[in-house]
Parts: C-alpha cells; structure tokens; sequence
RNA sequence: CGGGGCGUGGCGCAGCCCGGUAGCGCGCCUGCUUUGGGAGCAGGAGGUCGCCGGUUCGAAUCCGGCCGCCCCGACCA
C-alpha cells in the first residue's frame, strides 16, 4: 500500500480501540456528530442496519404477543418523582420543558429517558378486571438522557429504541414473562447480529431503578470490555402501587398488577460494529445488511461498460428474485478499487465483481468480506451458479461470524478459582475479558472491587453461563454464595 | 464536574513563538485521457481564521473574557 492508502487508513485496533471505533462509525457512515451536544445523526447505511434489527426484533415480538402502540414524548415532571428509586436513578439526566406557548408551563414536562410512569399510569385507566390482563405493550420511540459524556451509539443524549411494557396478574406470570424477552433478546443476537451474549440477573447495584430484578445480556467486544447490549426487568408491584394500576382478583380481591419492561437501543449497533469490525472497517452480518451483495462492474470504453453494466443488471435482479438483498454500483467516475475500499469500509458481506474477462466466460468474481485463512479471497464462479449459491454462502458466513464471536468470548472468559481482588485485577490486565468468580453478595465487596480493579458485576449468571463447579473463593473477600461474572464495562 | 487537547475553505492540517500577501493535502467543478485494489494531467470554484472585547498604523498571530467540540477520568440501567 502506498501513503495514499495509509493515509486514509483507520488507526488500527490494537493501537487504540477507542479512536478506531470513532473513525470506523464516521468513514463507514454509520453516524455523524450532529450539531447538538451528544446527540448524534444515523446516516442511512447505519440506519438501514437499524431498521433491519427492528424488523427482525418487531417479529419477535409479535410472534410472542405483543402489539405496538404509542406514548407521549413529553412526561409530566409528577409522575417521573413518583417512583422513589426510579427518581433517584434518572432525576441527573432528565432534560426538562419548563416553557411552550411563549408561556411558562404549570408543571414542566420531562423529555421521556424512558417510559414506565406514563405507560403504567395510562394502565391503570385501562384495567379493572384480572379479564384485562395481561397487558403486551411495545413501543419504539426516541429517548433522551443527558449523560455527561456520550458516545455514538453507544451512549448518545438522544437515542432510539424499542420499550416493551406489560401488566399481568400475578408474579410468575410477570416473571416468566420477564425471561421470556431476556431469551427472545439473546436469540435475535446470536441469530441476526451474530453477537453471542452472556445472560443472567443484575447484582441489586445495577439493576435498573425502580425494579425488583434485573436480567440482562452481555456481550464481549473486541477490546474484551463488556456490553450491556439487553436489559428486562421485573417491576413487581412498585410502578403499580405509585399509579393506582389494580385489578379485581377472580375471587373478588382488589389487587396490584405485576409488571416488566424490556428494552434495546440503537446501542446494538455500536456493539455490532466492535463485535465483527476489523481493521478495514464494519463488517455487518448478512442478515442485519441493507445491503448484502454489491455488485462491481468493471469498464473500460463506453463499449465494455455496456456490456458490464447490463451483467450487473442481470445478476443484481436475479439475487433478487432468489430473496438476496443486491444492488449494482454503477457510478463512473469511480475506479473499481474505490468502490472495493467503500463497500468494505461499509462491511458489505460479499461483493461481486464482474469485468470484460469475466463475461467473456460467463462468470462472475465473488468475494467475501471476511475469508478464513487459507481461503481465496477472490473466486471466478459461473455467473447462474454464483446467483443459485449466494443464499447459501451468506448464511455460511453469518454462521461463521457467530463462530468466531463465540471463540474470542470464550478464549477471553476466565473460569475456576479467584481468589483475591489482586488476582481478578492481574487477569484483567492481562486481557481477560469476563472473569468467573465466587461472590458473597455483599455490596460493600463489590464495590471494593470496582474501586480497586473498574470491573463490575455484569451478570449472575444463568444456568447454561455457570461453571461447571461452582467457585468456593470469593473475588473480594467473604464466603461465596453465588457465582458472579466480572468485566470492565462500556 | 476534574485533567488534557483542539477550534483556520466540505474534511484533515500548516501558519501563531517572532504582528504586515491566508497556504498545503484530500474532496469538489470543467475538459481530456482513464477504470481488474483508493486514476492522471490541465484549468477552476470555495475561507467573517469559533465568538466578543482590548493593544496596535495594522491581529489568524499578542492580551483578556466567553462559547463549542473531542479524548481521559469521575458519573451513568
């Protein structure tokens, strides 16, 4: 590579992850920093991934029983200081309306940083009878929470996401419900991002304000600094009792509902790109891709573009017909290796290139974004076979992105005994990414070890995610009562 | 909020120390030649030097104040 090249280069990972991820966003044009503070724009290839995780997500949900529908963005400040916990967890960064109308409002609106006192207040109008429950509500709509230092998409003042909210009638209703989405939110993960995720429940110091428990995913990024890329939480009754939310019991019994709420964000995007991103750039798995297959064609004369130009055509449109997500770039006053170096900044799983040579054969080039090692970057491949096999070949690389996301959480993860605070810092400084240890589950512990090492507890987790024998040391001291997951976090 | 850095054509930067013509690369426009890994040549467009004030004959440059952004930390479901 000449100067040229390495000057339009990304500062490689291994030197600084921070700045890489920061470039990678802006030249794969995922996002640009937008003229208010923390808030950032999608571009539309970032947004094209978003809208592909909301279909994906959106079908989820609905396949499990749940509807959309739509609450105001503005909340009245009342009701967000109605939930102690909640108030306390969230009153630092609300952004407030205090005027409208040219005129000072009676009681200021608070932009929403999330939705369960409006949402449960409107329940609570809604229902009377244990016959109106369950309540399966999803909405997708903007947020805002004035964080203090922000990141694109992984910590923006304004974000999009999707908050799911639902009432039931008793607790294992409300609780089963709860892993329910926790499991739905793991699999949409490993299936569509190809980002595999630790689950289990929040220790009390991270669980969300105003919840009784919290689940979460977490998921291991290339710098080995966890994720939270998935939260659902059981609310008990603690939302209902501050919004009158009650049912009248079969047997005649006035009681409080149970409620959940779930939530992912435009977050997912940032761990997608930190879970598969390379040196090169993004590399967005096939099914999550606005688009999955770029097709190249390569001319010189007016004669020769023709001739390319419509075998683009031809093969973009029968990718199409076989369910393949294609399009052609036919810009001219590109060479073809800009358009090499776009697409994968961009993270295009495959690009097929189609030449004068080429045609004059009948095949096409097929290259995938990513190759193991041994394998031929670039393959001549007969231009029907290339159309009848693309379908497969996308999947095998989704298949193998997953692969190697799942070996690099494991070859990071540390399991067996730990047995001091120096211990678990001396392994995450040497690049471990999720440590395995004992807990006592005293607060106090783990805040000595956040103090003395910056990880946290990400999970308690669950039984698939636990040692096969349970650990009898404790990281910080005391006598372990439960296995814990330790990380420095996002 | 603490520490650090940066504000100069669209982007990245130099110029500032030592005051006097705003400059470079990329990008953009036009034309011709090009196109299998970031095209070449020629011509061209584009800048209230973050803002306010001060010093000076004269300020991108010196002085004071302010604002904004980025990074690290603290904080953060």
């Amino acid at each position: 590579m000449g100067r040229k090249a390495q000057k339009k280069g990304l500062t490689p990972r291994s030197e600084d992850f921070s700045a890489w991820y920061n470039e990678v966003v802006q030249q794969a044009e995922l996002a640009d920093y937008s003229p208010v503070r923390g808030s950032m724009v999608i571009r539309p290839w970032g947004y094209g991934i978003w809208e592909n995780m909301q279909r994906a997500l959106d079908d989820m949900f609905k396949a499990s029983g749940h509807q959309n529908a739509y609450f105001p963005l503005l909340i009245p400040m009342s009701f967000i200081e109605r939930e102690k916990e909640h108030v306390e967890g969230f009153k630092p960064e609300l952004a407030v309306v205090t005027h409208a109308g040219g005129k000072e409002l009676e009681e200021p609106y608070v932009v929403r940083p999330t939705s369960e006192t409006i949402i449960y207040a409107m329940y609570a109008k809604w229902v009377q009878s244990y016959r109106d429950l369950p309540i399966l509500l999803n909405q997708w709509a903007n947020v805002m929470r004035w964080e203090r230092r922000t990141r694109l998409f992984l910590r923006t003042a304004e974000f999009l996401w999707q908050e799911g909210h639902t009432a039931h009638a008793t607790e294992a209703e409300a609780e089963e419900e709860t892993l329910k989405i926790l499991g739905i939110y793991r699999s949409f993960m490993e299936d569509w991002m190809a980002m595999p995720p630790l689950t289990g429940r929040k220790s009390e110091s991270e669980k969300f304000a105003g919840a009784v428990r919290s689940y979460a995913c977490e998921a291991l990024m290339q710098d080995n600094k966890a994720l939270q890329a998935g939260t659902s939480h059981m609310l008990g009754q603690n939302f209902a009792r501050q919004f009158g939310l009650t049912f009248q019991s079969r047997e005649g019994r006035e009681e409080y509902a149970w409620n959940t709420s779930w939530g992912v964000s435009t977050r997912l995007v940032g761990g997608l790109v930190m879970t598969h991103g390379d040196d090169v750039g993004v590399v967005v798995p096939p099914k999550l891709a606005p688009t999955q297959v770029m097709v190249v064609p390569i001319g010189r004369s007016d004669e020769q573009w023709a001739v390319v130009s419509e075998a683009a055509d031809r093969v973009v449109a029968a990718l199409g017909d076989a369910g393949v997500r294609a399009a052609a770039d036919k810009r001219r006053h590109l060479s073809p290796g800009a358009k090499f170096f776009e697409w994968e900044r961009k993270g295009v799983p495959v690009r097929v290139e189609i030449g004068p040579r080429d045609v004059g054969r009948g095949e096409v080039v097929v290259v995938r974004r990513v190759t193991a090692p041994g394998e031929d970057r670039k393959v001549g491949v007969e231009e029907g076979r290339a159309v009848a096999e693309m379908s497969a070949r996308l999947e095998a690389l989704q298949g193998e992105l997953l692969d190697a996301a799942r070996s690099r959480r494991e070859a990071a993860t540390h399991r067996g005994e730990v047995s001091s605070v120096e211990e678990l810092g001396a392994l995450l400084d040497e690049g471990v990414g999720f440590v395995h240890s004992g807990w006592s589950g005293d607060p106090a512990v783990e805040e000595r070890v956040k103090e003395a090492t910056k990880a946290t507890i990400r999970v308690i987790p669950g039984e698939e995610f636990r040692s096969a024998t349970t650990p009898v040391h404790c990281a910080g001291g005391g006598k372990a009562r439960m296995e814990v997951v330790w990380a420095r976090a996002y």
